[in-house]
Formats: structure tokens, C-alpha cells, sequence
DNA sequence: AATGAATGAGTCTTCATTCAT
DNA sequence: CATGAATGAAGACTCATTCAT
């Protein structure tokens, strides 16, 4: 599962795909993966084509690379571990929920390029994603139950409701330019009620 | 805004660009615009090159074409005519939002696409698919803010939370393939329950 | 020799062949033979492609007719016979100068076109083009040599200087943009006192 | 101005350019411009299509590297250097005329091209030639002045002199098929002495 | 005589990847 | 380890010409 290189020195290669990476973050955010070339990505980096493909065996692999980097700073940023993940206490939900569209409003083009790139056919990326989104949603899920358990959530199918509310979470980011010229807070605000809202043990249905 | 052509005979253009709308669409689901040639298209849709190219201009004019196409055949599917479009009685949501959704899964692959192409800079039909898109959003705004005035929904700010349910509602095709093994009723219900929770106005917040 | 075609009727030819020749001379004059479709001339003669290809065998075609038009012009602009052509009186030669230059100013981009394609490979007109040139020469040769004989011109080599006054003749469409900002009867003024000075039997050589 | 390119070992540059020249220039005398392909030039020059593409951005380059080759070597042929160009000493007249015109004997193909390409609307060969153009005219007219000024010329319109005059050396190139069987100093002389019978200030006009 | 849709080889150009130095 | 020139298949698009109606 790892993107596999020539070069021995572990630190240069680390180096070497900061270079790559920060270069076709902002390609690709910009641009779209089909549309950004590899002589772009050489010239932004600093690197020739031939160190490019030293560090790297093909154009897909910098995608897994860079799709990589984007979970890892989603998950940095929310101030999570990755083992913790979003594993958290039912009661910490609304606030969970607050950082996380705060996230998705700084990587909003980022994570615009997963949503995209998710769909493509791209075999590496594609199953990477699955993987981590699939252990998100698990964990969601874990967390739901456990409010449901504790009588603080009503929920009808948690499965389904994990995946709809990381969907919500992700409306900054999917929704950007709609949502554009609406204050930020505002949006937060009113995400966040609705979920809460939705899973309040309040409302008959 | 429409697409032109040389041919002058309506109905055959008509008929070949329902064959190209056809052939086209297939291939885009299935593999991306991008990752989709001019001479696939021919092949499928059963034109040479030259006849291609008589009934569009371009490829992205292809585009056009299909993603009218997806919002055609997702409106006559809703059974609502452009007038009406979703500006109904309050008490008429769910049955909406079941119908939507059930429109989701059936049109799913080209949902899929249009979301995946409003990202790309393809100016033509990213401009036409915000024109709807802006559109769609203030007609469930004002079904919002009515529900709002006569009592019957609890709404924070009423444009965000139309954004907002458009987009839950587009959950079995931005999300299928995590949901592909959850009976599609239960995740209509489900996401229906949800929404009417978040806009009830029983709930205290 | 002559341009063929299938339409029995002379007329109908003669008719749609002045259509033709008028809606191509407009687009080869301006944007080349080359550079030219026959899309574009069928569009801007009001002939369907099947019409268009029933009075004309091919593209080439046309530029013949075209050539020929242009020729023909030319020579009646001058208000000369074919037959009396240039061999006229040697006094009359500053008038004739005159005359053949202001056709030129006239038909600066014709003659303009009839240079260009006279270099391109294209066999029918390449021919015609060199016959008709040739008798030119050829008649102004005779003209010289009359004036030779006569004692009124001084000539070298009379078939050169016949080929070379012709070139100078042409010289408001040859250079048509940088003598653009001078004065038409300046130019024709200082070319035919030119010429008469280089035939004159005065100056010692 | 310059034509830009992908590579950056300037010896390789220069060397490549020659190939790609040399080619190029004979196919475009021998065929024109629109009539010559990539392939060809390709395939002539010994590169590949896509090492040609490191070297040029486009056939419209070629065409430009192309004609300030012939300028070039036109220029280097006549032994004279960029700075003093045409301006030299009146008395030099007869030589320069002479030497002209052989390099036009030997340059025809390529002379043919310049006045060929200079009516096709190709923006950027038609800007730089008509630039040298309009230097070279001015340069002769200055002869010209200076002649006529020194009391060694007669001249009316000095500037449409210089056009014409300069148009006249270019005969041998212009009307090559029609002198093709006449003798070269013949033309050269019967031409030279044309003009400067023309520029005598012994005859009346 | 007229129509205009159909053909398909051909055009210019791009780009991921390799490999000799 | 680094360099960057070379490769060539593939891409979108054009257009003179034909022929069934």
C-alpha cells in the first residue's frame, strides 16, 4: 500500500515528496488531476522530470500521495490522533461537529478534490479512500450507538445516519461557492443545530 | 446557451443527439469526462467522427448535452413541471423527499457526474449548472420560509438549511457505494426522518 | 481546358458559376485559397455542398474560375480587346502605364491572390496562369521592340524588360500595405516616369 | 520576439533548429506552408513529432524560424553587416544592385516564400517581415536622398522609388519560371541599367 | 437539378514515461 | 542521485468530396 521509490535515503525522499506534494496539492486543488501534467509538477516543485520519477513510479501515485496528505492535515487539524479518530464521547458531538466544518472550510478545496477524484476510477486512490472513509463511518456509527444506548441520541439506522451526517459535516467544502457569500459561523451554526436536532430524543416521528 | 450544429433537418438532429446523449452519458458515468474519447463516443453512439462533429461543436458541448439530459429526465421523473418545480405545500415534504431520493438511486451514476463536473472549470456547463442549481436552492428556500411563517418547520437560516437538505437528499448518489448494502427504503427513511427532526419545531435548541 | 460540369442548361451555369465566383474570390482574396473551406463558400454563394459540386468539379475548380474571373477583369478594366491586347502604339505607352495601374490599385488583392497561388504547386492554374503571363510578355515584347525600331525606346534585353516593366506595373498591389499611406497618382506618377526614363534613348548607359 | 522552447542546452537548441530548418525550409518552397505537415517536417528534420514540439510550440514557429533564416542568410550573403545595411556610399549603387540580385538568384525559393507568406494573415511572421520590410525601405530611401542631394540622382518620390527599385531586384526571384531560359548576367545587367537610367538625372521628364 | 447528411483519413498538438549521461 | 532530452501513441477536431433522396 505504500508508494514505493528507488532511493535509499529515507530523509531525502521524505523531503523530496514534501516538494511534490505541496506542488500538486495546489495543481490539483486548482485544476483537476487530468488536467495538471507532470512537467507542471516537476517545474513547481523544483524537480526534474527524472528525480520526479525517482521518488515516485507514476502520476497516480502522487495523487494517492497527495490524497494522503489531505487526510493526515484533516485529522491534525482537528486536534484527533489517529488511533482515537473520531472514536469519541457522545457529549463532545457538538463540538466535534463545530471543528470539523471549520476544517472543511480551510481544506474545502482539498477535500473537493477527494469527493472528485473518489469517483474516478483510479484503482489506487479509489481503494484507499474506501478504506478510510469506511473506517470513518464506523466509528461515527460507534459513536451513535453509543448515544442511543445512553438515551441521548434517537436514531433510526445508525449506519445510515453516520454517513449522512460526515456528508452534512462536508457541506462547507461540497457547497462551496453556494455557500459563499453566507457568514461562516452562521453555517456552522445552523449544521450543526440541524444534526443535533435530528438526533434529538425530543421529536416524536 | 444552446448547443449548435450544422445540420439543418430538426427531428434528425434530435434523433442524433439522443444517440450521442445516450452513448456519451454511459461512458462519462462510467469512466469520467476526461477519461472519455472522442472516438469512444463515435464508436458507441454508432457516427463516424465527421457526423460527430455535424451535430457539435465540441466535446464539451457533449457535456452540455448530457448534463441537460440528467436534469431533464431528474425533473419528469420528480412528476413536478418547471412551474411548480418544488414550490409545494409545506405538507407535501416527505412525500418530496421520498421521491427525490427515489430518484437518486435510479439517476445515481449521473448525479455522480454532475457533481464531480461542477468542480472542473468547464466553463459552459459549470456556468448552466449553477444557474439551476442557484435556482433549485431558492425555490426550497421559499418552501422553507412559508413552513416558517405558518409554523409548521423551525428554521435557523433558511437558505443554508435548503443547501443543507438538497444535499442529504443527494446521499444515495454521493454516497452509494458505502450505502449499496443497506435496503434503499430504510435509507429514504431514514434520511426523510432526519430532515423533518431537524426542521420540527418541538424540539428545543 | 475549360471547367467541366454535369448541368446541361448553359444559363443555369453561367448564372450559378457568377455566384460561385463571387462568393470565393471575397474569401480567397481575403483568408487564401488554403485557408478557405468549401463549407464557407458554399454558405456565402447560397449553394447547397450537392449544387456547389455540380458546377465544379473540386476546389480547384473554382480557384480556375476564380483566376480567370480575375483576368478578365483586368483586361476590361483596361478597355483593351483581347485581341488588341497590349499592342498598341509605342506613344501610347504612359497611358497605358497609367491605365494598368490604377486596375492594379483596383484589384490590388486579386493580383495579390494571383501571385500567391502562382508559386503553389497547382497544376491547372500553375498552367493557365504561365500561358496567359507568357503572351503578356510576349506582347509587350513586341511593343518594345517596335519601339526600338522605331528609335523612340532604348532596350537591353526586351524580354526582360518586358518582364520587369510588368512587375513594376504591379507595384500598388504587390506592396500594397507600405504604399498604403501615399498618394495613388504620387505612386503611378513616379513608376511611370520611372519606366520611361529607363526606355528613354537620352540618358548614355 | 524570440522563438521559445521546452529545452534548455542552448548548443542542443541551435543545433536541433538547424535540422529543423533546413527541413522545413524545403518543404515550404517546395510545397507552401499549408500544404507541408508536421509529419513531413518531422520526419525531414529526423525528429520525432514530439522532440519537434521541444523545440518549437508550433508550426506557425517554424514558419518564423524559417524566414529569419532566409533573411539571414540573404543579409550574410551580401557581405554586408545589420548596421550599415543598405546605407552606403551612392556611388556603390550599381554594386550593391548587382549583388542583390544574385543572391536573389540564389535565394528565389525562399524570396518566393517571404512574398507568399506576407499576404497569408499568419500574425507573427507577418509583423517581423513586415518590420525588416519597412527598415529596408527606409534604409534605401535614405541612399536615395543622399543621391539625389550629392546631385547624382533624379529622383521624384523617393520613397516609392526605394519600394519600387527594391521591388525590381527582386525580379530574378519574383518571375524565376519566365527568365528560367535567359541568361543571369544578362537579366542582372539589363535590369541594373534599367534602373540607373531611371535614377539619371541627364534625361528630361 | 437540388439537397445536405455522411464519410474517414488526415491535421496539429500533448504528455506520461524512460534512459543514456 | 540527478539531469533533461527523447519517444510515439493518442487526443480533439477538420474538411473535400460523395450519394441517396
Amino acid at each position: 500500500m505504500e508508494v514505493q521509490t528507488n532511493i535509499k535515503n529515507k530523509d531525502l525522499v521524505s523531503k523530496r515528496r514534501k516538494q511534490i506534494i505541496t506542488a500538486a496539492s495546489k495543481l490539483f486543488f486548482e485544476k483537476g488531476f487530468d488536467q495538471t501534467t507532470m512537467r507542471e509538477i516537476s517545474r513547481a516543485s523544483g524537480l526534474t522530470m527524472g528525480s520526479l520519477y525517482d521518488y515516485v513510479r507514476s502520476k497516480d501515485d502522487i495523487l494517492v500521495l497527495v490524497y494522503k496528505d489531505v487526510i493526515e492535515r484533516f485529522r491534525s487539524g482537528l486536534g484527533l490522533n489517529e488511533k482515537a479518530d473520531l472514536d469519541v464521547n457522545p457529549g463532545n458531538l457538538e463540538n466535534i461537529l463545530h471543528r470539523s466544518m471549520k476544517q472543511m472550510y480551510k481544506l474545502s478545496k482539498a477535500v473537493q478534490l477527494l469527493y472528485r477524484e473518489s469517483w474516478s476510477r483510479r484503482k489506487n486512490v479509489h481503494l484507499q479512500m474506501r478504506e478510510i472513509d469506511r473506517t470513518n463511518v464506523e466509528n461515527f456509527t460507534r459513536l451513535l450507538l453509543k448515544g442511543q444506548q445512553e438515551g441521548s441520541f434517537q436514531v433510526i439506522n445508525p449506519v445510515v445516519t453516520a454517513d449522512l451526517i460526515l456528508l452534512m459535516v462536508a457541506l462547507p467544502a461540497i457547497r462551496e461557492w453556494s455557500l459563499s457569500n453566507i457568514d461562516q459561523e452562521e453555517v456552522i451554526d445552523t449544521v450543526t443545530k440541524f444534526i443535533l436536532r435530528g438526533l434529538s430524543t425530543e421529536g416524536r416521528v
